[in-house]
Formats: C-alpha cells, sequence, structure tokens
DNA sequence: CAACAAAAGAACTAAAGTAGAACATCCTCA
DNA sequence: TGAGGATGTTCTACTTTAGTTCTTTTGTTG
C-alpha cells in the first residue's frame, strides 16, 4: 500500500488543507516528514501520485489536493502510534511540591502550591498525592537522605511502623516512623544520633504517609 | 490546493458576497489583502478560478461568484489535538530496566533490553540512560537500598568518588563508588560490613554513573 | 562488497507575488 | 453625445518563493 513515509506526508497534507484551507509547501512537508532535502519530497509526491492518493496541478505552487486516504496504516505506523499510546498512559504525573520538610528538627509551612514535580504514574497510583523535599538527616538510616524528594499520598491514617507525614500541635511537620502505643504516638527518627518523641496522640496528626522517592545525582 | 493569498482573497470575496450580496471590486479586495496593485488581485482571481474555486463572468463588474471553500476541521478537534500534544511533552522517559545488579555480592548478566521504566525527564537530560533494580545492601549508607531502581547514565568513564556501575572481568557488574589510585582502581561499597576492592585498572570497566534514584513504598 | 534504494545537496526553472502604467469597457450625467 | 469616473484587463519588469531535475552521498541488504 503505502510506505510509513508516504502515509506519514499524506496524513500531513492533509491536516494542513484542512486547518488552514491551503497545502502545504514543500519546505513545509519535508520539516515535517524530517527530511533534509526537496527532492525526498518530490518523490514522495510522486508516489502518492501514481497510487491516485493526491492530485496536482503540475507546475503550480501549494496545488496539491487530496482525493482519499488509505483505510490500513503502514505496519511501522501503527507500531509508533502505540507506543506513543503507552506514553500518553505512561505520561507522568503532576504533583504539587508543597516545599521542605525537615527530616531532622520539624519543619517549615506546609503551604504554597506553587511548583509542580512529575513523577512516574507507578509510584502515583490510587489517592493523592504531593511531594517534599527533604531538609536533615534524621531519616539516614532509612536511605532518605538531605535534598531527596518525597512523595507522599495524603491519608490521615496510617499503619504502625509506616514513615509519615506527622503534624504535631497543628504547627511543626516531619517525617517520621509512627508507631502507636495505647493513647500515644512515637515519632521514631531513622538515625541513631535522634531520639524518638512520644506524644500524646492528640498532638499529633498524620497527613501522609510515605508512597515513593526520588534522587537525582547532580 | 491553495496558496495563503489565495485562500486569504477567497475567504474575503465569500464573507463580502455574504455579507452585501454583491462582490467587492478589485480595488476592495486589493485593500483586503494588502496590494498596491490590481493585478495581483488579477492574478489571484485567475488562480482562484483555474481551480473552480469560483467563477466570473468577463468584463463584468463585481460579478464573481463563489463555488466552494475549503472545508475546516472543527476547533473542538484541534484543541484536542494541541492537548495530546502537550501530554505527550510531559510524558515520561522510557528507559530500559537492564535487570538487577547486586550492591552486595556481584551480579548477574547485564542483558536483555526487554521491560522499561518510566522516569520524570527532569532526571534524564543529555546523553543515554538504563535503570537498574538493586538487590543487596552493600550501599545501604549512601541511602541505596534493596529493590530501589536506580538510573545510571551511560559513561565509560567517571570521576574519583563517583558511583559507578562497574563491569569487573567483564563479567560482574557491580554498582560502588569508583576511586583510582595510580593503576589501580578502588570499588568502595557503602556499608561497613563490606570491604572494597582494590583491583588493576584493567580489570574494570566503567559502564555508567548513577544519575538518579527511585523507590516505591508498596 | 557489490547493488540498490533513500536521502542530501546543488543548480536550475517556473510560478507567485508586487508594482506601476497603459488601456478597454461600461455607465452616468452635464 | 462625449467627458469623466469607476471598474476590469493586459503588459512589463522585477523579487521572492516554490517546484523540478540531476548528481553525489549514505545506508542497507543480500
Amino acid at each position: 500500500m503505502l510506505t510509513p513515509k508516504q502515509y506519514q506526508l499524506l496524513m500531513f497534507i492533509n491536516k494542513v488543507i484542512k486547518e488552514t484551507g491551503c497545502s502545504p509547501s514543500f519546505e513545509e512537508m519535508k520539516a515535517a516528514v524530517g527530511l533534509k532535502s526537496k527532492s525526498g519530497i518530490h518523490a514522495l509526491i510522486e508516489a502518492l501520485e501514481e497510487r491516485e492518493f493526491i492530485r496536482k496541478l503540475p507546475h503550480k505552487a501549494r496545488a496539491l489536493e487530496v482525493i482519499k486516504t488509505p483505510k490500513f496504516k503502514p505496519k511501522a505506523i501503527i507500531e509508533e502510534e502505540k507506543k506513543r499510546e503507552i506514553a500518553l498512559q505512561n505520561s507522568a504525573a503532576q504533583i504539587p511540591l508543597y516545599g521542605k520538610i525537615a527530616a531532622g528538627t520539624p519543619i517549615e509551612a506546609i503551604a504554597n502550591e506553587t511548583e509542580k514535580v512529575s513523577v512516574p504514574f507507578e509510584m502515583v497510583n490510587r489517592g493523592q498525592f504531593y511531594a517534599l523535599t527533604i531538609e536533615g538527616d534524621s531519616m539516614i538510616e532509612a536511605g532518605i537522605l538531605d535534598g531527596d524528594t518525597v512523595i507522599i499520598k495524603k491519608a490521615d491514617t496510617a499503619n504502625n511502623g509506616e514513615i509519615v507525614v506527622a503534624l504535631v500541635d497543628e504547627s511543626e511537620a516531619t517525617l517520621k516512623i509512627l508507631r502507636r502505643e495505647n493513647n500515644e504516638v512515637v515519632l521514631i527518627p531513622c538515625n541513631s544520633a535522634y531520639q524518638p518523641r512520644r506524644l500524646p496522640a492528640q498532638r499529633v496528626r498524620v497527613q501522609g504517609v510515605l508512597a515513593g522517592l526520588m534522587r537525582s545525582y547532580h
């Protein structure tokens, strides 16, 4: 039927005419299909004309007309589209970066929803997520380093032993392992240099649980 | 199909006829398309007539008739397409997952390019990248844990102190800190339970440097 | 590595667009 | 009726843009 390039060009011509009412020039076409020379376009056009997909007035500028479009796409195009489809599905989710959270001594207000980071969809399945930048070294033994970006799933409860964003006294947020003991909550850092904090449950509110981590090496 | 000027004129004629019921004069047309001479209009009219978009009675004033106008794609479709374009730009990069690399005791062949992982574009700027799954705990003190996915930038050289994928004796790959000393290479794990390995430079080949890390908490 | 096809590139030719002027019609009105 | 205005046609000359053709390069495949 058609070669991938021919198909691609035919579709481009069709699109341009539909959108602008003018047919594209050779220069425009060669940019569209990624050639660096007009002669290639010429060959493609001739092939398309021979197969009666387009008609043209020879020696006239921008005088192309699409007669028909093929029902069947070249296999290569189909595969290309599948790839794009996958890329679209895999397209990164954008989640807000709420700011820094001190893994060491607590925090900084969780606030302005300005910056965004993109994360792979694998990390953000169900639920709402946000990102925080780690400051400090209190979670170093859990492999969470200063400067890392953590992805947090919004939640107001968490299981024992999970790493959570905990808001203490409605003012200071911190990333710690959560452990409940009777009516108390213990926030455990992962750095033997720091001590666990034991607090009455009323003073601690869970704001999310750790769902992912991303790190860039400069 | 049409050149831009032809299209512009056709649309103008069509509009005037619809609004006023009679076709515009050459003077009006030349003002509308921004020419300073009527001869240009004449040429355009001829071209349009040749392509059968308009009909005219020669030597009659204001005796143009629009036969057809190129059809348009609905705006909604164009916008839909633009959205997809944008989504595609935001899509995560797909890089191959080459397999597992033992951070502890060495490895498993780096081979089949089957699985892919998506990573945010921020992590993969220039160069070629691939991903590895960490197995073992030899880099635990660098915050690289068992099960983490590391993003590696392909490279065959690295600076002292960088974390690299090193291939020893063309057979076993491992993720370690690289240090060169004279004609020797030291591969330093980040776990005090393991010893650095000192090897002649010839036996070690750098396959990439650590560029990023991603971790999912189930 | 020869044979072929696709693409790049240069050189050339043609068409489109711009401009100005001369000229042909037709219509109107003094 | 014939001068003049409005309109359309044709011509020349020139610049820019577009299309064609040919040769060379590159890359692929048996």
